[in-house]
DNA sequence: TAGATTGTTAATCGATTAACAATC
DNA sequence: TAGATTGTTAATCGATTAACAATC
């Protein structure tokens, strides 16, 4: 019951999904947190800890099966589940994500993409139809959509953002740097591309003046 | 000297940036810590805190000056420097990120777009032409380019990232779900969208439990 | 001056690492 | 069985928060 698994944890279990993927692929039967903990760079100490906060996978004196764990951590992030979804945004970034197949493979159907631009309207994008934000009322009401992904310019994420939740959605994935403060009880990840940037350049300047001072 | 500030801090620093970006913008003069905090949903130690690591800008009694503070993380984080940028795979992300003018404002100059397809040859997104990979040799060493943003497939990546620190590459932007392990010693900054879009998943899996059990 | 708010030290909290008994 | 490796507890490390003297 309510164990409360830290965020720091779960953010790194999507990774822990990928190398055992990649382990899979090269037909890879098992695998022991020593050897994972080399090949990802972490501790097997951490290892061990994070994926016991969701059970024991392992077995003493072997390891994990590289398959059960992959799929007990599929099921942990819930790649079972399908969650229908829908992109509001035609742009460029909405393009780019509409035509992303990796989301059909983790469980996020793509069922719809909306525009306020009318000249995008009727066009398809990875085989769906663009329509109207007008139409985005009746359409969430009708197909029970979970997430939106939203890659609408700045200005606009708050107003966007309040009519879906108020709509019925329940996850909100952010592409615009704005934030959202939201009155309902929705889940929102934010991406912030250009944040992730200056921080390369961060690290970039850094270590010039590092490399300039010795 | 190297006072060594940790990573947790300076990822925190494009979003103070933001932040008083937007209180420049309703032309506030100056904040409190208390207040930023507020607006931010951090605590006012914690500003404190992490501005102190790169020295006081603030005032007893007063608090901080809005735009010297701007202008001071904007130093720090390097928007001054301009670092000279091209986007190897002029696929749809690619595309996305050629047309991102954000990036401008933030100091990264994109000046080349390159792609291996050569029916995208000759093209031009954002105004640049889009040149064959075969060019990034002489490219890279007649322009001095700092940054690489990688938008290739998966299978090329360790390949093309290799390749482009051979040539003097020293930062990469990394749009690929595969790690980066890399020979030389370069600074990479990963993205991994869909990560962030499976622990959306978790979380909004996670609450429907936590609802239907009470 | 008195009030406000910083800069900074100390206390707390949480996350990572180490260690080892349990056990396959 | 003996060796290997987990699950788990305890120790350490680092990051966040609280507190308050310094000072504008």
């Amino acid at each position: 019951m309510g164990k409360k698994v830290s965020m720091a944890v779960i953010k790194r279990l999507p990774r822990y999904y990928r190398y055992l993927n990649d382990l899979l692929k090269v037909e890879v039967k098992r695998i022991s947190s020593k050897e994972l903990s080399e090949r990802m760079g972490i501790t097997a100490s951490q290892i061990r800890q994070d994926l016991n906060c969701f059970g024991g996978f392992g077995q003493q004196g072997y390891g994990y099966n590289v398959e059960t764990l992959y799929n007990e951590i599929g099921k942990i992030l819930g790649v079972e589940r399908r969650f229908s979804t829908i992109i509001i945004g035609a742009g460029n970034m909405g393009n780019a994500l509409a035509n992303y197949t990796n989301f059909q493979k983790r469980g996020f159907d793509l069922i719809g993409i909306f525009d306020i631009n009318y000249n995008r309207i009727g066009q398809k994008v990875n085989g769906i139809e663009i329509l109207h934000t007008d139409e985005l009322d009746d359409f969430i009401k009708k197909k029970n959509v979970d997430i939106a992904i939203l890659t609408v310019p700045s200005r606009n994420i708050s107003e966007v953002a309040e009519k879906v939740v108020e709509l019925g959605i329940k996850g909100i994935w952010n592409f615009s740097p704005q934030d959202l403060k939201l009155s309902h009880d929705v889940v929102v990840e934010n991406v912030h591309l250009s944040d992730g940037l200056a921080v390369l350049g961060y690290r970039l300047k850094e270590k010039e003046e590092n490399n300039s001072s010795n």
